[in-house]
DNA sequence: TCTGGGGTCCTAGGACCC
DNA sequence: TCTGGGGTCCTAGGACCC
């Protein structure tokens, strides 16, 4: 079963507001650049729709439309009581979105079966039960024998309606359909399908698989080449660990200014550190993206060594991958994220032996796993080298790499025995410049400018 | 006043390793 | 007579979804 809110955003402000209710609504961005996320079915009749450009739906709509930036922990508040019900019902709900998710009634509690009449009774409990628990609010359902069917059957009765496809129905309900209603189908795949004759799913399904893999892939092509059968056996999944987190701004008016980038890098870092921090996460990569006022859309990114939640580390790596983007033509955009998650800060594993990082802040040429502005870097690399720590192994380790970590004058030891050294600086300060990564060996490392920081790392041998 | 924000997955090339 | 094959990781961009 898929199972969709109707009109989700604007129906919660509907419910909220009484002075609403029967009155076009619209939910979305009210800055200038905005763009709509929910219109109300009143609104929808002017034509105000998802995604839609907020001046395009003020010029639509008639005076006395609310136009509203939208309550998320309500929206939140909400989900949670739906989902709650549909876990009622069965231990397998994947919750696709706010407002949307699938349940395996195969699994349900009580499962009903495919008899004319029963499960559409069944849905309809549970929609007068989603009703009354939420104040009013109304969704569709649709039931099928796969993910794909059960979520175009959803839409076929808005709002608060029950379509059920039975077993041997699927591709009688499938083929007639607009190509777009396939999974996986967006505007470019359209447009490119339109190119070869294929309009409908029934289209679709008389082209070949050699030939959709020719095109599209190995990966779509034979996605395609399924889908377009009602081939679908996708599991009902509970819940997928994150595998990125990100925030990004579009300003008002585009920003050449690096000063003011800067300080909104620094608002998107604590942010992204304040979430990573709920979560008990941590990432290795860091991405920059950045919108130009043409609407072309470049990233940078950059993996550290180590996993961090630190905000000023993010922040740091996002204003040195900035500083290589040209922005004296604007951006209309600027996002940062993190990815390469993992529950662990490899700062906080303990060493064998009972030796565990914070408290093993030492002084690093002595325990020789980094350098100061100033020093020998060759030298300290080799001292690292001869660490009485070295021969250690750092609990869990798995990558290889990041033995010794060193920032800011505080050394970081994660022993190990180094068979190879890899030094890795930026220099100077403010702002960073270029990150250069040098072997213990290179001449170049001695003559290298003093750094601002420097870490050094090693294989183990 | 053209085009948000938060995600996932895929592809492709290059570096690197054995 | 120049230079294989398999694999992983990283980076950049694009399509798609809600």
């Amino acid at each position: 079963m898929h199972l969709d809110l109707d009109a989700f955003f604007a129906a919660v402000e509907q419910r909220d507001k009484p002075s609403l209710r029967g009155r076009p609504v619209v939910v979305g961005g009210l800055g200038g650049r905005g763009v709509v996320s929910t219109a109300s079915y009143e609104a929808r009749v002017y034509g105000a729709r998802s995604a839609m450009p907020m001046v395009e739906a003020r010029r639509r709509c008639p005076a006395g439309t609310a136009f509203l930036s939208g309550r998320f922990e309500a929206y939140r508040a909400t989900s949670r009581v739906v989902m709650e019900i549909l876990r009622s019902r069965s231990p397998l709900v994947e919750q696709v979105s706010v407002d949307e998710a699938y349940v395996d009634l195969a699994a349900a509690v009580d499962p009903p079966g495919w008899e004319q009449g029963r499960l559409e009774e069944w849905c309809g409990r549970l929609l007068a039960e989603i009703t009354q628990a939420t104040g009013g609010l109304t969704a569709s359902v649709g039931v099928a024998t796969s993910k794909m069917l059960a979520k175009l059957a959803s839409e076929m009765d808005k709002p608060a309606g029950t379509t059920v496809v039975r077993p041997g129905q699927e591709l009688d309900v499938l083929h007639p359909l607009p190509v777009r209603a396939v999974a996986g189908v967006g505007p470019a795949t359209a447009a490119r399908l339109r190119t070869f004759g294929v309009e409908t799913v029934g289209d679709l399904a008389r082209v070949s698989e050699s030939d959709l893999v020719a095109i599209f892939g190995v990966a779509q092509g034979a996605s395609l080449h399924r889908l377009a059968r009602a081939d679908d056996d996708r599991a009902v999944v509970v819940q997928r660990e994150a595998k990125s987190i990100s925030s990004e701004e579009t300003f008002d008016t585009d920003v050449t200014d690096r000063t003011l980038l800067e300080a909104e890098l620094a608002r998107l870092a604590e942010g992204l550190g304040r979430r990573l921090g709920a979560s008990s996460l941590f990432a290795r990569t860091i991405t920059v993206k950045a919108r130009s006022h043409d609407f072309t859309t470049v990233t940078r990114s950059a993996s550290l060594p180590f996993a961090t939640g630190d905000a000023t580390v993010i922040l740091r790596e996002g204003v040195r991958l900035l500083g290589g983007l040209d922005v004296s033509q604007g951006l209309r955009l600027l996002g940062l994220g993190v990815s390469g998650l993992t529950g662990h800060a490899q700062e906080e594993l303990s060493l064998e032996g009972g030796l565990a990082y914070p408290e093993a802040t030492l002084d690093l040429p002595d325990v020789g796993g980094g350098a100061e502005p100033g020093d020998d870097l060759a030298a300290a690399a080799a001292r690292a080298a001869a660490s009485p720590l070295s021969g250690r192994r750092r609990e869990g380790w798995s990558t290889g790499q990041d033995v010794v970590h060193e920032e800011h004058g505080r050394g970081w030891v994660w022993g190990s025995g180094l068979g190879r050294v890899t030094v890795r600086f930026e220099g100077p300060t403010t702002p960073p410049g270029p990150v250069r990564t040098f072997s213990a060996d290179d001449p170049g490392l001695s003559a290298a400018p003093p750094p601002a920081w420097v870490e050094v790392s090693g294989t183990p041998s």
